[in-house]
DNA sequence: CACCAGGCAAGTA
DNA sequence: TACTTGCATGGT
């Protein structure tokens, strides 16, 4: 038997809480937009403005591509940063609709590392949200990192305070199997850990299914 | 009242 | 290259 304890950790937080049963969308539009929506946002927040759009039946390409500017940011202003993100939504829908005549699966159906580029090539669209999308959306084996995941795994002394991005990718990567239901799952428990007991300022309290697992 | 939430890009030195 | 700042609503 291997030690290996980003899978342990995985293993502990399945059985602590179970599957989470991301992501929380009804189709792969959905799952995109609200990618953009939840940067640095509240996914309550989020919901919100996923729901105006449902209500005003705009979720699908083509209508995301004729709504203006303005009607987009104000049916996304729950989500916050609307301008910004109106702005970030329409360059992502713009990418698909000129380079894959709006099909999103055209795009999901590229080779990997082509659909990230192309997926960061777009303003707005970084690692993070970019790696959700290839995870949560394509179903591509690929570990999504967020704040969390750095947060979680560094004050366990699991990370250093001063990995990068790649870096933290490339340890989770590199110690688990290239398994898109395995990375969906860990990123979507690391969140919920995070959520209840790894907040900004508290330290992390003694109750915390992951303290068996403090590296000195 | 202050603080935070499933980031990212632009500006500054 | 390495910091800093703007973006914004809504819940605790």
């Amino acid at each position: 038997m291997v030690e290996n304890t980003f899978l342990d950790i995985y293993t502990a937080l399945f059985e602590h809480y179970g599957p989470q049963n991301w992501w929380p969308a009804e189709t792969p539009v959905e799952m995109i937009v609200g990618a953009v929506l939840t940067q640095n946002t509240n996914w309550r927040n989020v919901r919100k403005a996923l729901a105006n759009l449902k209500a005003a039946n705009l979720l699908d390409i083509e209508s995301l591509d004729v709504l203006s500017h303005e009607k987009l940011a104000e049916y996304i202003r729950p989500a916050g940063y609307y301008n910004l993100k109106a702005k970030r939504l329409k360059n992502l829908i713009r990418m698909i609709v000129d380079d894959y005549h709006g099909d999103l699966q055209r795009l999901f159906d590229e080779e990997l590392d082509c659909c990230r580029s192309k997926l960061l090539q777009v303003n707005g669209i970084g690692e993070e949200t970019a790696d959700s999308i290839l995870l949560y959306g394509a179903g591509r084996p690929v570990f999504v990192v967020d704040t969390y995941t750095h947060r979680v795994f560094s004050r366990h002394n699991l990370l250093e305070e001063e990995c990068s991005y790649a870096d933290i990718q490339e340890r989770f990567m590199d110690n688990l199997p290239a398994d898109a239901a395995l990375y969906n799952e860990y990123h979507a428990l690391i969140v919920r850990v995070a959520k209840e007991y790894c907040k900004k300022t508290d330290p992390c309290c003694r109750s915390c299914p992951l303290n068996r697992f403090y590296e000195e």
